[in-house]
DNA sequence: GGCCGCTAACTAATTTATTAGTTAGCCGTC
DNA sequence: GACGGCTAACTAATAAATTAGTTAGCGGCC
């Protein structure tokens, strides 16, 4: 069994979701024109991929004059919260409490990190936040 | 340009990875045996894929009788580690705290979890832990 | 001593991921 | 009305990931 598309963002598509979290609906000219310079692709390169992401479900498109106009299905929020809880399955049994283990043990975090961290969770209720009714 | 080597674990690797950081060192036989009855793999697919995470890395070997014995050369935290900074470069600019920010505002979290999340940071020292010296 | 079974090594097949070239259609310009 | 430039669609090339078959060597068993 050959290896089963990955329901997570690779590399190439991440870039192209980045640039349309931050401009939103974008035809592929103003993708490839936001691409950093440093790291350029061509228009069909950017095309492909696009169209691999709306394949995927992550994008849709609306067509305006010749071209297509593409839009992010998912917000940056819950794409990393996805990619959070395929981490969570992938390395920490489910455990929320053993990720935030991991992050405080982390040698690189420092102590206004820990600082923030404690301010955030200090401000965190106690309860899920309700979807608004 | 083709993708390049994911310095991350696929899933196929992973699993691998599982039973070794489980059992500790062991023969190729022995993963075979350790994987789930459920998603069996064939000797070769798991001996194709040790030798992968063995050019990656991730497990060494020393040969007893015939047999070759494979170790994980990192644990499972640091796997884990790995993983997150990995995460929290990808999705959330490296902010340790919009990482956490995005764990609390799960729907899927519940009332015990945030009290063990509270728990697990008031006991977080304030400074990161320095290795022993 | 020759055969059986286990091992690692090599080969193979399939799919995804990444990048990009080629093609064909449409629209405006000269 | 033909040409140039833009578009999406199609094709292509390469490497990784996943699974597994084939090969060759070595040791034990009858």
């Amino acid at each position: 069994m050959p290896p089963k598309r990955s329901n997570t963002l690779t590399e190439a598509e991440l870039r192209l979701m980045k640039i349309l979290w931050q401009r939103g609906e974008s035809a592929v000219a103003d993708l490839v024109s936001g691409l950093p310079d440093t790291a350029p692709l061509a228009y069909t390169s950017v095309l492909t991929t696009i169209r691999i992401l709306e394949k995927k479900g992550f994008v849709s498109h609306r067509q305006d004059g010749r071209a297509f106009l593409y839009s992010p299905c998912i917000a940056e929020d819950e794409a990393g919260l996805s990619e959070v809880r395929q981490l969570l399955q992938r390395f920490f049994g489910n455990s929320r409490e053993r990720l935030l283990l991991s992050v405080l043990g982390d040698d690189a975090i420092t102590p206004e990190e820990i600082k923030r961290l404690k301010d955030a969770i200090a401000n965190a209720p106690n309860e899920p936040v309700e979807e608004s009714e």
